[in-house]
DNA sequence: CCAGTTTGGTTTCGTGACGAAACCATATTA
DNA sequence: TAATATGGTTTCGTCACGAAACCAAACTGG
């Protein structure tokens, strides 16, 4: 039997898991976000094995996550860049990314990556969640309502 | 050969990744969220084969996300609530969600889950990556640096 | 312009994770 | 006290993953 599908859910949630959802796509994404387009860039600094990267770089290309380019001269070569959606999952990275800073232990003796705002060199604010004005909020704060699909 | 493993890695995405970033945690800790706290609500409620949430509740419990308590009143009967731990993991399921509500079709004909202020009943504004003045940051204003390890 | 290297894959193979369904012991309740 | 709910475990088949080998089409150095 293969992997359950998210992709009809009523949750949003489930859905954006369902493209993005597994231990690699999520981190492809982030190398992008550095810089890398290469596939053999993307093989060497992410340690993964050739076929599931070749598999999971088409996934991504065909939920229009990443866009591949063919930038060869005389032929074929390739670079996989982010569309605006990849992009969009900045917020989702540097979420994820506090979170683990927060509460995952770092082998003590690397030198941890950290992200800065480029203009003052400072770290980046905490991500919240906030209201219609821009008030923070915690899980207690909201609940969940169906919206009837608009006709 | 098992998964590969990001435990010790020097990313604190890949990290984070490596607790929660299979295609089942990040939901169950969603639907914790939610109210749930039952082994057999968690179970219908998401469609999941009873022994893979087993192991999936093993697992949060074991990083520290969820909690086992028992609240039999002659034996054993078990809640599994959110940590602090997890309630964290609020700002990432919130940014998934959006990201998935902008980004990914919903099927047209079904109610669809959204999230609202609790206070005021209106949805709850869109996330973003703020530098430490507040100011909205996107991907390209941001830059990865090395910390040393502080000794 | 030719040889060697880089790039971007595909193929094969072994192992492990996942999903379905059946089974089971203990608690709760009617 | 019988029936049912709860919280699992076991078994089994399939599929996904990872490693390594293989390969063809660019590109590059001389």
């Amino acid at each position: 039997m293969s992997r359950k599908r998210f992709d009809d859910s009523d949750c949003a949630v489930a859905r954006a898991l369902d493209e993005v959802g597994d231990w690699w796509s999520l981190r492809i994404v982030l190398q992008a976000m550095y810089g890398t387009r290469r596939f053999v860039d993307f093989q060497q600094q992410l340690g993964i094995a050739r076929n599931i990267l070749c598999n999971r770089l088409e996934r991504l290309v065909a939920c229009g996550v990443l866009c591949k380019v063919n930038v060869g001269e005389h032929g074929c070569r390739y670079e996989y860049r982010l569309t605006d959606k990849g992009r969009d999952l900045f917020t989702v990275l540097m979420a994820l990314r506090q979170w683990g800073e927060k509460w995952t232990a770092a082998a003590s003796d690397k030198p941890q990556a950290v992200v800065l705002d480029k203009a003052s060199g400072r770290p980046i604010g905490p991500l919240q969640v906030v209201d219609a004005d821009g008030q923070p909020l915690s899980v207690r704060d909201v609940v969940l309502a169906w919206r009837q699909p608009s006709q």
